[in-house]
DNA sequence: GACACATATGAACGAGTATTCATATGTTCA
DNA sequence: TGAACATATGAATACTCGTTCATATGTGTC
């Protein structure tokens, strides 16, 4: 049993194709990029904003119709429209007390459509 | 002050729109296949994972190359290669000691795509 | 102005997750 | 067989995030 905290330098990752890794480091995305393409796809990786946007492909709707259609709580499903709003994903309009929202965006579909082809082939 | 212990049950959200509720519930996606697709779309929400899955857009490569390229740890590389193997995202061959991954779905440019639009047209 | 109601929001709590560290597995070569 | 190396992985840690609870804001009505 030799000592390995001698070599242990070289225990590491090697890179093997100089050549691949300067080509796709000079087509790379920037990390800013995909820092923000991130932040956007991670709005669709909840399943709540998920049926809430897809609800509101459906039709146009107010917070408390939203809330009786998934079955969630007011809060909940405010707190998660403001992040969509944020998001620039949903936009508002105001009649009286109560507000309507509706999407904003003409990729979300597209983006659904291709997740759900996805998910059914991979099945 | 009245004690309000007696009617916070009031204080509550009301179905508005009773047609509205009713039509779209009955158009509504699965509560699983949200779930599925919300996981899916998960994958994409992490800027580690989306730079993977960008560089294999360019070029196959093994994983010592992708950690090079991205500057991460080959263990953090190891593990989210785990992940998008298992959303069946990635695939692999191994050649001798280096295994190469590469895309294993068409989907994934399209999203991409559809991803940067909205970026691009929200500044 | 007082009340009812639709919606928003801050704080707290619990669940999930990305990275690191240490180490295991699998393959080549001598 | 044993050293070297590419990759995988379990455990631990730090951080993020979705929901709940309590309450605030804004609007219409009496």
């Amino acid at each position: 049993m030799s000592s390995y905290e001698d070599n242990i330098e070289n225990i590491k990752c090697n890179v093997i194709h100089q050549d691949v890794v300067d080509s796709v480091s000079n087509k790379m995305i920037e990390l800013d990029t995909a820092g923000e393409l991130a932040e956007f796809f991670k709005v669709f990786g909840d399943s709540t904003r998920l049926r809430i946007l897809y609800a509101l492909s459906l039709s146009e709707m107010c917070v408390c119709d939203i809330a009786a259609v998934l079955g969630t709580s007011q809060s909940a499903i405010s707190h998660q429209l403001k992040v969509l709003r944020q998001m620039r994903l949903v936009k508002y309009r105001r009649d009286g007390k109560v507000i309507y929202y509706s999407h904003d965006d003409e990729h979300i579909t597209e983006i659904f459509r291709k997740g759900l082809e996805h998910i059914n082939e991979t099945k």
